[in-house]
Parts: C-alpha cells; sequence; structure tokens
DNA sequence: AGCAAGAGTTGTATAAGCCAACTATCTGTT
DNA sequence: AACAGATAGTTGGCTTATACAACTCTTGCT
C-alpha cells in the first residue's frame, strides 16, 4: 500500500492528465460541439432551462464568454432565449428541439469513448471509481 | 450497488466537470504557470528529460504548439535544450535549476489544494482511487 | 425622481491550439 | 554512394476561447 503522499500526488498528476487531454480529444471525437458548448448544453438539458449568469458562475467563466458561446450556440439553433416575462433583464435559456437531439447523439458518443476506456473493469470497481469521483468533485466544488 | 451503465455515465460526467473547472482554478491560483506549462514542467522532472515530441504525444498535442511553449519555458529560463549527440535531429529538454526550484513551489500550492480536497479520505480509499486513475488514463493513452 | 445593483453585450487583447509548409537530419534500399 | 522516405523541430497564418473593461438596459430601493 502506497503511502498518503504518494497516492495524493498520483490522483494529482493523473486528474491533471486527465483535464490536459480532455478537451483534445473532445475536439477530435466532436468538432461540431466543443467540451464547452457540450457542459453547457449539459447544463441547460439538467437543469430545464437556466440564466446565462448561473453558467458562468458554475463553471467559473466570464460573463463575456458566457454571452458568445451562448450567441454562439443560438446560432446553431441548438439554444433558444426568452425573455423573463417578470424581469427583463434576464433571459432564460433551453434548448431547442435540435439542441435536445444534437445532446443526446454527442452524449451517446462520449459514453461509448468512455466504455471503451472502461471495459474490463468489473461493476464493483467502477462503481467505487464513480463514488470517488463524486466524492472528490463535490469536496472541489464546496472549497472553491 | 449501481448499474454498470450508471457507474459509466457518472464517471464521464465527473471527470468532464473536473476537465472543465481545472483550467480556470489553476489559471485563478497560478497565474503565472498555466495549466499546460505546470504538466509540461512536471513531465520533464518526471521523466528526467524528454523530448518535445513524447511530450505532443502524451498530451495530444500538435508539436508546433508544443514548440511554441518550449521556447517560452525556455525564455522564461525553465528549461533548456540539449543536443542529443546520437540523432542531431533531437533536442533532450531538461528543466533548468530554476525550473526545478519554480516547480516544486507550484506543485507544492497545488498538492495542498488536493490534500484539502481529500481530508478525511482514509489511506486505503486514496490508494485505490490513485490506481483507479492510473489504470483509466492507461487505457485512454493506449486508444487515443 | 434618482441612483445603485444586476444581466447581458461589445470592444480589445492575449493565449492556445491546429494545419500546412519548410529545414535539417537520419535510415534503409538499391 | 545516392536517393527516397521518415522523423524532429520551427515558422507562418488562421481560428477559437477567454478575460477585462466599458457600455446599455432594467429593476428595486430610498
Amino acid at each position: 500500500m502506497p503511502h498518503r503522499d504518494e497516492s495524493v500526488e498520483t490522483i494529482q498528476r493523473e486528474m491533471t492528465a486527465f483535464a490536459r487531454r480532455a478537451r483534445a480529444s473532445a475536439a477530435r471525437t466532436h468538432p461540431e460541439l466543443s467540451l464547452v458548448s457540450f457542459t453547457l448544453l449539459s447544463h441547460l438539458e439538467d437543469r430545464q432551462g437556466c440564466r446565462a449568469t448561473d453558467l458562468a458562475a458554475h463553471y467559473l467563466l466570464d460573463k463575456s464568454t458566457v454571452s458568445r458561446q451562448v450567441a454562439a450556440l443560438e446560432r446553431l439553433d441548438l439554444v433558444e432565449r426568452r425573455v423573463d416575462p417578470d424581469d427583463h433583464r434576464v433571459q432564460v435559456l433551453h434548448l431547442t428541439a435540435h439542441g435536445v437531439a444534437t445532446l443526446a447523439q454527442v452524449a451517446a458518443t462520449r459514453r461509448s469513448a468512455f466504455e471503451e476506456r472502461l471495459t474490463g473493469w468489473d461493476e464493483a470497481d467502477l462503481s467505487r471509481f464513480a463514488a470517488y469521483l463524486l466524492r472528490y468533485n463535490a469536496a472541489a466544488e464546496r472549497l472553491s
């Protein structure tokens, strides 16, 4: 059993390596939808619509970045804006039908890439790995 | 115990969330050394020197990108090049003394951020988590 | 009425990345 | 020995993602 520090070191290195590669491989497998766009669309689906400001806060992005990303997604007919009738400053963002379909398709491809990397893992290991990631990210979110 | 598909789904979602945040938070905590630069320097330390091509392959970067990154790191006196006497096409990259010191300092800050997120984990969980990440990344590398 | 705060957009600058074209070196085949 | 093809790295040109700052419009409070 490795010592605590070694494990922390490995976790740090491997998480970073993963982060480093994720964007590049996402760009390769899905030239039509960057990792950022994908996560924004996922968030919209998850929350059943939200404001640009919420996206910025959740992903630590500047609001101008989100504004431009959303504009691009709207141009691609993946997202639509609905002005909040109670507060005309606010635009609630929703997936379009096309957005839902595209997201589903990209998600499926991504899932199969993950599955490929996880072949040979038994169910117990998968569920423990998933649990560790959840635990880690929950702590990261709490501390950020 | 969750079903296999659920675990894969969770792993995908959580790894992606991590990747999405990593760059932003790295940029905030270490404006002096981007996540990319940091990982390149770490790799050099780890391997005790390597070629630009190896960096490109390992991180799925274009060789031109690595070339410019390395040039920048050299300008900052963090990295030096040594032409391979056996093959004059090759430049073996090494950390300079300043590079070693800078890396150590940034690594310490990063490590403490990771440790903060991993407080309360016992040693067995840490070492299992580390092993899972290694296994996952090895598969990702093999398949890319 | 007036003003501060919030939501979003736009101007500007920078960094990171890719592709393609190039040089220099090496290796294997004839 | 000579040439062809492969490999390492650099450079030019372009695109995209991002941040920061300045702006508009709306809202809510005094």
